[in-house]
DNA sequence: TGTGTCGGATTGTCGGACGATATCTTCGAA
DNA sequence: TTCGAAGATATCGTCCGACAATCCGACACA
């Protein structure tokens, strides 16, 4: 379109601690190395690829950055499974600094809650109904402290995720998720009826669950959700502004 | 429940080349330097963190790594706006390495895939409607080679996630999407019929998009989105089986 | 059995170095 | 004076060698 005669494509030498992390990259994804394995020492590596040890440093700091290689106990380093919440405190990032909308977060929210706590009353197991019960008494002791049932409210939803048995599904929310939390604690803030509802949608949706009433759940979850978006409209933020302004104070003092 | 006196918590001693690349991420996040300046060359990264190069080196590899810093043109160091892509191919590698199964990616597809073109029906733009159309041609025009056809269903429905014009919806497809594609390329090879009706949907989805027609977008999408699961079906592959021994082959072969 | 000590292995960090390449500066020619 | 080419400078990718801290295993000892 925009080039009309482009006989060589533009050089593009990969520089050589890439070339270090793909090569081992590709070895573990194709499974040649399976998860739990050595992937040998730095000195090992040094040997094998022919480069300086910095360079493999470099490289295999992005690996293990990502998570699918990890150090063991020994410090060397070995093939691991990367955890969803690594990942999604990047997609996380990329979102604040994307300065996506409150009216974005909640219609993914919408989309992905349903999904989940669908999977979830079909194949909920009793220990995580369990774990959701405790959930719940955990949150009817704090009901006066925001912050708290805040973050109960996302082990709450972190476990219907779990319940769910799709982790595709729960990769998906994570991200997401992330962002809801601090929202959720701005609006309990504010909204003096907040925890009451949000327990009394939390107990249906547990109520629906184990019932394995589909469309209960899908009833009460979208009324929690709804809930959620009026709650932020009535603290007096507009659906279409950026909610970076809300997250960064908590970035700022959260642990990586 | 394991430990009955658990006085102290692991000890665990951030390495400095962490704490470069967390300092640096906070003052990206905090907003105190915004995409498009510049961080400052390694050398002055050196002097303010007062840690040897090679340190700072590990530390800003991690950020570059992620997208959220950028080498321009200058080679200099500066703040950019993670891509998507450059994440979900994370995300996706973790769903091989944690073999999801077809049904996860199924139920998650499908979600994510309703609220995506309900977005689209309602704000799609004439430009990206246009796009859509071009893309619907050039996949009539190549009918006949399955693998041409996968590709262009899976910018198709790229684009229908970009005119849906949110950004978190985005994020969180796009993952399965990459896994999607594999598995597309593999059914149409296999079902004869399989082009012509993934074009007949596109069509229909495309006509209700511009209808506005939310309703009608979403029966083609699920009517789809399932017949893709049928096709997986009568290709003899199990629901519950593992993707990662089809999306493996592409992996190998693809540069990251 | 439990404990202290020792040596080897491995990592985190350091300082210095070099070539390649992009940017800036200077200077001569039109 | 303006323009362009040659040289100087800055910055990065890579390399080398080195050292301390720490972990592991072995071994002696109480």
């Amino acid at each position: 379109m925009t080039e009309l005669l482009e006989k060589f494509g533009r050089i593009h030498s990969t520089p050589a601690y890439q070339l270090v992390a793909e090569a081992i990259e590709r070895r573990i994804l194709t499974g040649r190395i399976r998860p739990g394995e050595p992937i040998g020492t730095e000195a090992e590596l040094v040997k094998q690829f022919g480069v300086n040890r910095s360079t493999v440093r470099e490289g295999i700091r992005l690996l293990e950055h990502d998570g699918i290689i990890q150090r063991q106990s020994n410090r060397r380093l070995a093939v691991s499974l990367p955890h969803y919440q690594r990942l999604a405190s990047r997609t996380t990032r990329a979102m604040v600094l994307h300065e996506v909308t409150f009216r974005e977060l909640y219609e993914a929210s919408m989309a992905l809650q349903m999904a989940t706590i669908e999977g979830a009353a079909l194949r909920a197991t009793s220990s995580m109904i369990a774990a959701m019960e405790e959930n719940i008494a955990r949150t009817a002791k704090v009901l006066g402290d925001p912050a708290a049932v805040a973050e109960l409210d996302s082990e709450f939803h972190a476990l219907i995720g779990k319940a769910s048995g799709n982790r595709v599904l729960q990769l998906a929310r994570e991200p997401s998720d992330l962002l809801v939390y601090p929202t959720t604690k701005m609006i309990l803030g504010r909204v003096p009826e907040g925890p009451a509802r949000l327990l009394e949608a939390h107990r249906h949706m547990l109520e629906a669950i184990r019932r394995r009433d589909v469309d209960a759940a899908r009833l009460w979850a979208r009324r929690h959700i709804n809930d959620w978006r009026k709650g932020f409209e009535r603290t007096g933020n507009g659906l279409d502004q950026p909610i970076d302004s809300l997250y960064l104070r908590e970035a700022a003092t959260s642990s990586s």
